[in-house]
DNA sequence: CGGTATCCTTCGCGATACTG
DNA sequence: CAGTATCGCGAAGGATACCG
């Protein structure tokens, strides 16, 4: 974990855990997909290197949000998914700023 | 508005909205105040330089999730506070992470 | 008290090449 | 298919000084 300092609030440790560009997103995706391979995620997430989706997937996993199973034999498989507590937990909150995601971009339009 | 591109997900756009070490934090303190003037928040908010605090609040602004009222005459006095549509509702997902951050810090006080 | 401007360091993240 | 390693740029953000 990359948690240190001492928080004062608890957003503040939130933030330390979702930042980056692609956390969100990744949640999102394995929301809808419930299971997803590798190259799944990095097929629907538009703009990912896989460099970087790996890169936050451990991430994620180091701070319980998602896990993942790896299958024996080759061709190689895994699969990645939210955890029941805390990885569908956060995602209540990613709806919601879903919606709100959703009025600012209905609102573009329209202007 | 530092919006450009085409967001392929709602939550990109929030994110880009949101993004930023402060921006979650100020939001959860107007929350609490109702109303607050600059000082006040810098004196809450710990860490935070006046800088910072007017760059933030300046983007919360531009994204209409807080508003300002400025009053005239000497001293200088302004009020922040959260708008009813975008700002209120963009709290009730702080809210569930501000839960699952709590969950975070409980555990590491165990361990 | 509220707000703007400048400088400087750190780090997010993209590109690319390589391994089991 | 899944995962690791290196390098470099540009943006985030901290410190500091100054203005209405």
């Amino acid at each position: 974990m990359k948690i240190r300092k001492e928080y004062t609030c608890p957003l503040e440790i939130i933030h330390d855990i979702l930042k980056g560009k692609w956390k969100t997103v990744i949640l999102w995706q394995l929301k809808y997909h419930g299971k997803a391979s590798l190259s799944q995620l990095e097929q629907d997430i538009k703009g990912i290197s896989q460099k970087m989706l790996l890169e936050q997937l451990k991430e994620l996993r180091e701070f319980d949000l998602i896990d993942k199973l790896n299958f024996e034999g080759y061709p190689l498989k895994v699969e990645y998914f939210l955890t029941e507590d805390k990885g569908k937990k956060i995602i209540k909150a990613l709806e919601i700023m879903q919606e709100v995601g959703q009025e600012y971009i209905n609102e573009c339009r329209k202007s």
